[in-house]
DNA sequence: CAGAAGTTTCAGAAATTACTGAAAGTTTAT
DNA sequence: ATAAACTTTCAGTAATTTCTGAAACTTCTG
């Protein structure tokens, strides 16, 4: 499993940016590895590509199918196990998107969820605690609105996205069809 | 300035939560003080109210000011120099937004157009090259996308997040509309 | 211009996070 | 039941990141 230099370069940087992108060297290696790869490749192999040890291996494909990003494909008269990735593109990102929600925003929804429920005691707990109410529905609105689009599945989404400035236009249009309803602000 | 108890939990909590928002512990923990503080804030204060040291609540300043989420304030006949938030929570949330796709997706934007200017050297590359286009294109749309939803404005922003599932609705109705115009797939 | 009041920088220390490799565990085949 | 082929775990080590505090710097004031 020699890596061209293309592949290189390409794992190489997704490595670099892995802890941008919320998991660790390794793993954004590992991951980029196997994406580009189109054959399945095992554990193995990993380790002796990006020079790591079998263990650190294990645990970053172990991460990785906690975000749902590779799966384990069984490869008949195989023993060993080969790692796949779980989805096309698009679905490896919208993994991404999701498992970073659950993990940069739910933890804070909830505290502040509880926070919120305390009687301030004074003035300046009084208006953090205003502050705090307007973090909390920024997040709401983000979090419903992520999963709404989510659901509206790729073709859609891409429809929605490649519309660019048209999002505008198509909102006064719609304000016009259906007056009052869904009217907010 | 000593921060009641409400206000210390969600300046802890934005402490822990701030490495997976892209900065650090400290850095997190300022600008929540910051924020939920009406009034501006010296940064001997702020020192003294987190613990931490002068120094590092100086580096952590400059790291929020970089980030554009804080900026200073003079207060008149006071020498030191104050802090208050840049803007409201919409525009805070919409600075971090921005700031993470510089540091999280043009590097990479920026990489992939390279790579893909190479010539594959093989079946295996060529392969690769065609994955990493992918990425390309997808990057390319969430971030000509995200732009796109910035210079929406506030307003609305927000009625197109509150639109929720409508969203699918309209994408409909904007197809029976307007039959062939910026119709992709 | 001296010095007081404040800020920034940065080398080294402390804390955190990631990695290795050997040992323990698991599965399959015989 | 044993052994071979493979995987996982985890204690200790290495690498990285963050933090401190003293020194250098910058303004202001008299």
């Amino acid at each position: 499993m020699k890596m061209t230099p293309l592949i290189t370069s390409a794992v190489m940087h997704f490595g670099e940016m892995g802890s941008r992108w919320g998991f660790n060297r390794t793993v954004g290696q590992i991951l980029a590895l196997i994406v580009l790869n189109e054959e399945p490749i095992a554990a193995q192999e990993i380790a002796d590509a990006l020079n790591i040890s079998r263990g650190n291996t294990s645990m970053g494909l172990k991460e990785l199918q906690s975000w749902r990003l590779v799966k384990q494909q069984l490869v008949p008269g195989e023993r060993k196990e080969f790692f796949v990735p779980a989805g096309d593109i698009w679905t490896l990102a919208n993994r991404v998107f999701e498992e970073r929600r659950k993990r940069e925003i739910d933890p804070t929804m909830s505290l502040l969820r509880d926070l919120l429920l305390d009687t301030p005691a004074n003035e300046k707990e009084a208006n953090a605690q205003h502050k705090l109410n307007e973090i909390h529905d920024l997040l709401e609105s983000i979090t419903a609105w992520s999963q709404e689009l989510q659901n509206l599945g790729p073709e859609k989404l891409n429809t929605l996205m490649k519309l660019g400035s048209g999002v505008g236009r198509m909102l006064e249009l719609k304000d016009k069809l259906l007056p009052g309803k869904n009217s907010v602000n």
